[in-house]
DNA sequence: CACCACTAACTATGTCGATAGGTAGTTTTG
DNA sequence: CAAAACTACCTATCGACATAGTTAGTGGTG
């Protein structure tokens, strides 16, 4: 279901291909919810089965052509539907604290890899968000820039200040994560002094 | 991969059904993993057929059988060479970041609702990792209490400490949810003054 | 004009996981 | 002692996802 509402949350924006989706799904939306385009297709297909989008055929060049979708009204209503709908918490699947709560099987040092890579790996992503923030902020992003000039005047703050307040939350997630990873790597040392 | 390791994780300790391993996924390693019965019953069979696990027919009432499962020496080799290898990190998909990033498409009530429901769900789950920690803290966990049973003197207080620090982790994730979502909340009441 | 990267849109396969059942025996309790 | 709850072990189906591959046209570069 999350797929299919990140699909509408950009098509509200402006129509798009597939491609142009699944281009979409490697940077804004993809940041809170991947997709490889496998996926993407099929979906398209199916909403716009069930009345949710409507696809056109547009040439492109001599002889190719394109399919262009666009959001519906019954689609923006099942949007706006799921919007105001609360979630389902899922059970945790988190194979990073599963391995943690079982340290005591793995060698010291590869323990210690395992927790820099995990800091690593969540420095990196801080720094992408940070910049995606600053992005935001400048009004240098280009898709939030289409989006705005979809959006009436009066609702184009809360539109950036939502951008920002998620990546604000991926940020303090990660940062979440860093800082127990290093108190993971100080009680390795402590127990293996 | 990582049902899989869940599995020896508690099968390590000592041998089970099952039955008792999907009880356990209800407490102890289901917090950092979840899995359902119908996930369990035909994974113990795949480890058996590649020779991780081994099986056993033992008699339960006067008519009744019951399968236990015991780790083999491949099994303890697979299981340290997971613990012992750097995760893979899938890509990000999380649904409650994916909705605030477009919460602009919610009413301010919904929104609001949706992120007090965000606090109570992980407040609730900080109330039960504290819980956990005072329990392994006081020495009332059967399955560790069974755990340390079948660890050399020199690992036990590894054992209990991973068992903590992973706890801890959670806890984290959980604080930073909940500070998010309050700061959301001030948010909203900003943005629709 | 050959080449190559890119755009565009799939398909195919396999595993994982959610959900919902079913069957049979055992133990507890009212 | 019958009913209810629990133990034990499955199966079946469906959608979600990962991974890999296919086909075809476009547009720019050397």
């Amino acid at each position: 279901m999350s797929l299919r509402n990140a699909l509408f949350a950009l098509l509200v924006v402006e129509p798009m291909t597939g491609y142009d989706l699944h281009k979409q799904f490697e940077s804004s939306v993809g940041h809170v919810w991947h997709a490889p385009d496998s996926q993407i297709y099929p979906e398209l297909k199916r909403m716009e089965s069930e009345g949710l989008l409507e696809g056109e055929e547009i040439p492109w060049g001599p002889r190719g052509r394109k399919r262009q979708y666009h959001v519906t009204e019954a689609g923006k209503a099942a949007f706006r539907n799921w919007m105001n709908t609360p979630l389902e918490y899922a059970r945790t699947r988190d194979p990073a604290h599963l391995k943690a709560a079982y340290l005591e099987w793995a060698d010291p040092d590869a323990a210690r890899e395992q927790l820099r890579a995990h800091i690593e790996h969540h420095t990196g992503l801080l720094g992408q968000w940070r910049e995606k923030v600053r992005e935001i902020e400048d009004g240098s992003s280009a898709m939030l820039n289409r989006r705005l000039a979809n959006t009436p005047k009066a609702d184009r703050e809360k539109t950036s200040a939502y951008k920002i307040y998620t990546y604000e939350g991926l940020m303090s997630q990660a940062e979440a994560e860093i800082a127990w990873a290093r108190r993971g790597l100080k009680l390795i040392d402590r127990l293996n002094g």
